[in-house]
DNA sequence: ACGAGTTATCGTCAAGGTGATGAGAAAAGG
DNA sequence: CCTTTTCTCATCACCTTGACGATAACTCGT
């Protein structure tokens, strides 16, 4: 049999919310092509590895973290013929949510690592793009599932869930109907009986991430007609 | 640089709509592995060719129709360790939706390929988990998107609509609330003038796709509690 | 020709979700 | 103690939804 020969990497689109602003984690590049240009992180995945099992290794690698909660899932694979001058080269992106974790973010590979705001990128190979899938991706999911809890510690406020959806969508919600949908829909986020202290104004209960694998009623963004 | 050598394929799950059902094209293996088993078409991907050309490539083949119309978007990929015995190799595995064709289905490199009911597969290699990330996918889109057209040829009318989500859904809607509701979305249909005549019963208008991308409101599949 | 059957299309109505907004509760800070 | 801040609950008009009645416009059998 006589075909032709690929190499497989995964990327990472890896994200999260720190100071009410939706960010990236990236790394500039140590090695060529596109030396010491911004990239995602990824890297090839090895002979006897799933796809999966590359994205969380490379995961766990970049983050410094073994497994920092969270959420991880398959995006899409990009391969396009001249997308690496190295040669024929297939990636598979993986999609990241993660809290606002104090990471170091030691760089295993990469000369740098860091989070950066999303918008007015210029990566290395078709990162663009997936940056850009993942990020729409992300925003989607926001409507439809509690993937918003996983931007969120174990325990967090209303408040912090409305803001993770304030950043993401990058628009402003009213909080007392976030209030009452995010609390409403079955399996979103339940009560733990304790509340935050020592903060201003009234303190707000804590509750921890629910176990509907669905949002219903979804909560919409704002249709721009 | 040494890094894993792997194949990359891609797999087809083409669904489309025959007699108020769900059907899906399969193919009989004729060379091993998994000699004479049934099949999602697919094939290898060339040395110089992008995965959606393809994708496109391949179906085209399997149908023996240059371009059906119809929708083609990727799915997901698949790439356990084990998935192929023949050593490691990735699949891309696209999702394709199309009206009801009277083709042929010359197979070219299968020894047969037939429309198959939903269900109860025993299909080669991981088959059958994408042939089931596949009827999902489109389950879910047929919410969201006006998708369902590509299951529809250029002038089709609202019941016929309507019969492609009762047999992607598996379930009745009803024919007036389906009516009110596809004639009302932006951009999801568009009158054409012309009625169907010879048919029992009164005469159908026959619409044709908007332009639409999204629906709104979308149309939502009853959810069981 | 004509009634019966069939399918398409329009209308109505109550229940529930939505955005806009008011108002009270419960803390910190001066 | 009063102001400010933030959280939480309540209200209201509007819209969409599902259930279902009613009518329109054809084919078919006799």
């Amino acid at each position: 049999m006589s075909y032709p020969v690929f190499a497989v990497t995964v990327d990472l689109v890896v994200l999260t919310v720190q100071e009410g602003e939706l960010r990236v984690l990236l790394v500039r590049r140590g090695i060529e092509p596109h030396l010491d240009r911004w990239a995602l992180p990824g890297g090839f995945v090895h002979a006897d590895e799933d796809l999966a099992a590359a994205a969380r290794r490379e995961l766990a690698e970049e983050t410094g973290l073994a497994w920092p909660g969270g959420h991880l899932e398959q995006l899409a694979s990009y391969g396009a013929p001249d997308r690496d001058p190295r040669g024929r080269v297939v990636t598979v992106a993986y999609l990241a949510l993660l809290p606002d974790l104090p990471a170091p973010l030691a760089g295993t590979d990469a000369a740098a690592a860091e989070w950066r705001p999303i918008g007015g990128q210029h990566l290395a190979f078709d990162h663009d793009r997936i940056l850009a899938d993942g990020v729409e991706r992300a925003r989607s999911k926001l409507e439809y599932t509690p993937l918003a809890t996983a931007f969120c510690p174990p325990e967090f406020t209303v408040a912090a869930l409305r803001q993770v959806y304030e950043a993401v969508w990058g628009e402003t919600i009213d909080p007392r109907n976030f209030h009452r949908k995010a609390t409403s829909a079955p399996g979103f986020v339940e009560p733990t009986g304790r509340s935050t202290e020592g903060e201003p104004g009234r303190p707000a209960k804590l509750y921890r991430r629910g176990d509907a694998a669905l949002l219903n009623p979804p909560i919409l963004r704002r249709k721009d007609d």
